[in-house]
DNA sequence: GCTTGACTTCGAGCGCGCTCGAACCCCTAG
DNA sequence: CTAGGGGTTCGAGCGCGCTCGAAGTCAAGC
């Protein structure tokens, strides 16, 4: 497969192939006598596993580094496990602090929805109002 | 209260202070005689907020954005309630993304996991594992 | 034989969100 | 009177993760 091919799969682009194999992230690739990368359909999975650390947020340098280690083989494994257990931390983490923050956005919203009603209120006269006032969460802004 | 004091207690730093109101996320903050910003504790509850929005990976000029309407007035309410909506989406669209991956990282922990009791099994020999297989989570978390 | 288009390397540039330093001002305490 | 510490404006710089364009090579199809 060469590396339009593989852009095409992966998702990536080409350029971005080739930026990741320069610092180290992808392998270096075989060429073919064209000197044109000849990529194996294997590569699909590293791409998407890195793509899974890209999402959760790990920096790329510290990719590089899990690539490295992976690239040295086993014997670097338990280090590779520590790696991936820090980072499974920090995602946790970051996921609680998101949903922290939905919450909040929950109660913002319901505020703007408070405030709908009371205009909707407004504009169908004092005897037009659609829901009960008990919609509203009190501490809305 | 001074944009010292408002650094320390928003945890932001004065210069990031200064860039915010320059770029319009802060309204512009009153000045005493010395020209220093004199700002209200009530600013602290609107960082807070544009914390939670940047946590969320709201991008800047979004929150530009909300920050002017917010200033045009109750006008705006429909749009501002909009725009969180569309936010609170994508937020809850990333989290399940990042559980996603979360998975695949216990997956691939495990797999480490694995290998560590092969290779304890064969550091003591057949007889001398340490720890019964089954004490192992497959599908934990 | 020539065009087309997919590839190559290389280095510069970009958008984001700050971050920092220079040069200056003002107030207070010793 | 002076030193120090906090503030001011302005514009440049930085780290990240790409993104792009220039200039050249090569193989296939007309």
């Amino acid at each position: 497969m060469r590396i339009g091919e593989l852009a095409a799969r992966s998702g990536l682009t080409a350029h971005t192939l080739r930026y990741y194999e320069r610092i180290g992230l992808l392998p270096y690739a075989d060429r073919n006598r064209s000197s044109h990368r000849d990529y194996d359909a294997s590569i699909l999975t590293w791409i998407a596993f890195l793509d899974r650390l890209k999402t959760t947020g790990m920096p790329i340098r510290e990719m590089v580094r899990y690539a490295a280690l992976r690239n040295d083989g086993p014997a670097t494994q338990a280090e590779r496990r520590e790696m991936l257990e820090r980072h499974r931390a920090r995602v946790r983490a970051h996921v609680a602090e998101l949903q922290d923050c939905l919450l909040v956005l929950d109660t913002k919203i319901a505020g703007y929805a408070g405030t709908d009603e009371r205009m909707q209120a407004h504009d169908t006269g004092p005897s037009g109002r659609r829901q009960p006032a008990g919609t509203r969460t009190p501490g809305a802004r």
